[in-house]
DNA sequence: GCATAATGTACGGCGTGCCGAACATTTGGT
DNA sequence: ACCAAATGTTCGGCACGCCGTACATTATGC
């Protein structure tokens, strides 16, 4: 349900690989000597991983030449990228650690992290996101539960926040009072479950491969300046669709 | 708050640690063969582990003789075994691993989590638990969410879940009755808040070190036939109290 | 263009952790 | 007591992954 890419690679490797993905990222191209600075590596290290990964057709890699990545090496990455946001993710938001430790720690324990706990892990921030509208009050139970010692009494804190969230629970509208649209009228930020996939293209196939079905969260990431191409993520993963394919996902907004 | 132990061994060497120490556990002294055979490795890959412990005196070591811990052996061994549960603890009350699987992913994952995020897991894992009694509703919200793809409402089920939680929780009294008690009256699983220390003696000690002070949870895990000792756990750690010193901890039962 | 700096690579070395094969010791059955 | 099986150790070898040094290439300023 989750994978699809397993390239047994060791953790070293895996931030190699991270370390050229998030590079290019920014710069459309990774140099040795920013890899090596990020990775807090010497230079002929990085050489020797360079190596490594070209063996196994995850970089293009030509001496002195600049470094991009393979078809194969984006999809390994973004895979590893994944489970580091994953588990930042639920770092940040259910355990509220500060977004720093949680990146360092997101990227120790993304090699170590089995595939179905991972989901698990996401299915657990989505829950708690989707439950009420603006994030859930009783995670922030936990917040007070965390920050004040309340550990005394019997939690009569906590369960006042959940009362607040239940009262205060709308029926799922938007701010502006919409409650269901297409994915492509979404605005950035907003988040929805999918409800119906009316395409059959390749975004379809895409969407049911990873999982993604009706129910499944949404939220938009990024939306270039005339709505076409939108980002969004869904299931950990980033998404870029062209607008007429966006406007073929019903979804219902929360 | 957490550690105090600190030894940084490699991830590998802290699993022949953790093997010996539940080795010991079980038959008060491990062999090579057992090690190797738990930790799914050779003999000889075993004996040079050995070497490595006994060189850092973890372990006291002599060809061909049985193998126990020392005392820093027994810390560092405990501290390893005390990351891998808390982790256990979270996959299983709160994602709803299976146990198995639970056990694995905890088995990599503790080499590589900090301390800090260790103690959030387990805070968290204390809120769900000592929030409602006997198993908190909301978590049960999760498990809802997961098994029943009850995705594409607004999660209705999982704050009508809440919401029974809220109209059936009760003062925080025990089945009987009872509502505090000293730690020594505690029986085989029951769960409490600490509400005051009233001994001086090494105890005292010991549960501020770890930072246990009034309001943290208290759970007792093993009892001896006639109430002596008592084992609780206590912020992941495994403690065993002489009976004279479990009456001088006020609790809260919940 | 050319000197010089910046960057990249090759190489040898080190530490770790694993293995199998050969050898050593202990254990257990007779 | 003795022999065989079980168990433990040593040794050499391999794969990683890191480093520093020396050397090669490329970029940059003049
Ligand atoms: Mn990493
Ligand atoms: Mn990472
Ligand atoms: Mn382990
Ligand atoms: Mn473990």
């Amino acid at each position: 349900m989750s994978d699809s890419v397993q390239m047994d690679l060791s953790a070293s490797l895996e931030d190699y690989l991270e370390a050229i993905f998030r590079i290019v990222q920014e710069k459309s191209a990774a140099r040795a000597k920013d890899i090596g600075k990020r990775l807090k590596v010497s230079r002929s290290s990085v050489t020797g991983a360079l190596h490594a990964l070209a063996q196994r057709e995850l970089i293009n890699y030509a001496p002195y030449d600049l470094i991009t990545l393979t078809d194969k090496g984006r999809a390994v990455a973004e895979d590893v990228a994944r489970r580091h946001e994953v588990l930042r993710d639920f770092f940040v938001k259910v355990l509220a650690v500060g977004r720093e430790d949680a990146d360092e720690a997101a990227c120790k324990m993304e090699h170590a992290i089995p595939d179905a706990i991972l989901d698990r892990f996401l299915d657990f921030v989505e829950f708690v996101e989707r439950c009420p509208r603006g994030g859930s009050k009783w995670i922030k139970g936990f917040g007070y539960y965390c920050d004040n010692d309340n550990k005394t009494g019997n939690c009569e804190k906590c369960v006042e926040l959940v009362l607040d969230e239940v009262r205060s629970r709308t029926t799922g509208k938007a701010a502006d009072g919409r409650t269901s649209a297409s994915l492509g009228e979404m605005k950035l930020g907003e988040k929805g479950v999918i409800v119906r996939i009316s395409g059959t293209g390749g975004i379809r196939r895409r969407l049911l491969d990873m999982g993604a079905t009706a129910g499944t969260l949404v939220e938009v990431e990024r939306v270039a300046p005339f709505g076409d191409p939108i980002e969004v993520k869904i299931k950990g993963y980033h998404l870029t669709l062209r607008k007429d394919e966006a406007e073929r996902i019903a979804v219902k907004l929360i």
